[in-house]
DNA sequence: TTAGCTGTTATATACAACGTATAACAAGAA
DNA sequence: TTCTTGTTATACGTTGTATATAACAGCTAA
């Protein structure tokens, strides 16, 4: 998977990573097992400090993304072990002021729902060949 | 209005303001025309610093949410104003990480839509009254 | 005119977050 | 042993956030 960072965007760069890690997982294009470069590697590849990748990693371990396994590294975690029953609370006062402001920028519900529809469209393209046995481990 | 402000969020005080400023115009508890508190005003009565209050207001003024009045300060805009063609553009790139992370986190589809469906609703309950002529300026 | 309000700007300070840099550690692999 | 892994510590510079004090122009009202 290519990583693509946006040195000018205002968004921090290691959200920017864990984001496009989190987004390979909901496509497929990670599966869970599969290992992500180590620390050095990814910083060098992309150019930047190995504790700014670190930081991302580190958020993505503990949210439950990804795990450390002993002999490959960091890796995708279960997608089972991922889910957070919770979770949802967490998303609506993330989505609220999205809304609000739609709302006010002239967008209707059914705008709003169908721009939500064609990200989700997007993001199961990769979704066909990730129905997976269990893998050892 | 009531503004309140979360001194433990991990969200800047002035995008607190900036939120909650821009939901009740979505919910149509501010209205167009209506005055805002002066930054002295809303500053002392939250308890924070003119200049975060300012901060604030210099960004729903420059993104078409508010506008000076020479005599009654800052004033909402009015509604057509604020709408903005290109938003769902910018709109589209802050969903897609939390589509992402809630296809992760085992949200379905359904899950997802239904949520932003409670919000509308939640956020057009005071809209019954929102029918309004344009007012004199 | 004077006094008081408005938004706005300038300057300064303190703190936290971000990103980089260098270095070191324990643990496992070859 | 040598190499790589994640991890931690320390330090530095930059930026963003929030505060504080002060001043300005423009308008309102006494």
């Amino acid at each position: 998977m290519i990583i693509k960072i946006d040195l000018a965007s205002e968004i921090a760069i290691y959200i920017q990573l864990k984001n496009q890690i989190i987004e390979g997982i909901a496509t497929g294009q990670l599966r869970p097992d599969e290992q992500l470069p180590s620390v050095r590697q990814l910083a060098s590849d992309i150019g930047i400090n190995m504790h700014t990748v670190n930081k991302g990693y580190g958020q993505l371990k503990s949210e439950g993304y990804t795990l450390i396994h002993k002999r490959k590294g960091v890796i995708i975690n279960n997608l089972e072990d991922m889910k957070d029953p919770s979770y949802s609370e967490k998303l609506e006062i993330n989505i609220k002021p999205l809304i609000a402001e739609s709302i006010c920028k002239g967008l209707t519900e059914s705008d709003y729902l169908n721009l939500c529809k064609g990200i989700f469209k997007q993001l199961k393209k990769g979704e066909i060949n990730k129905s997976e046995l269990n893998p050892n481990r």
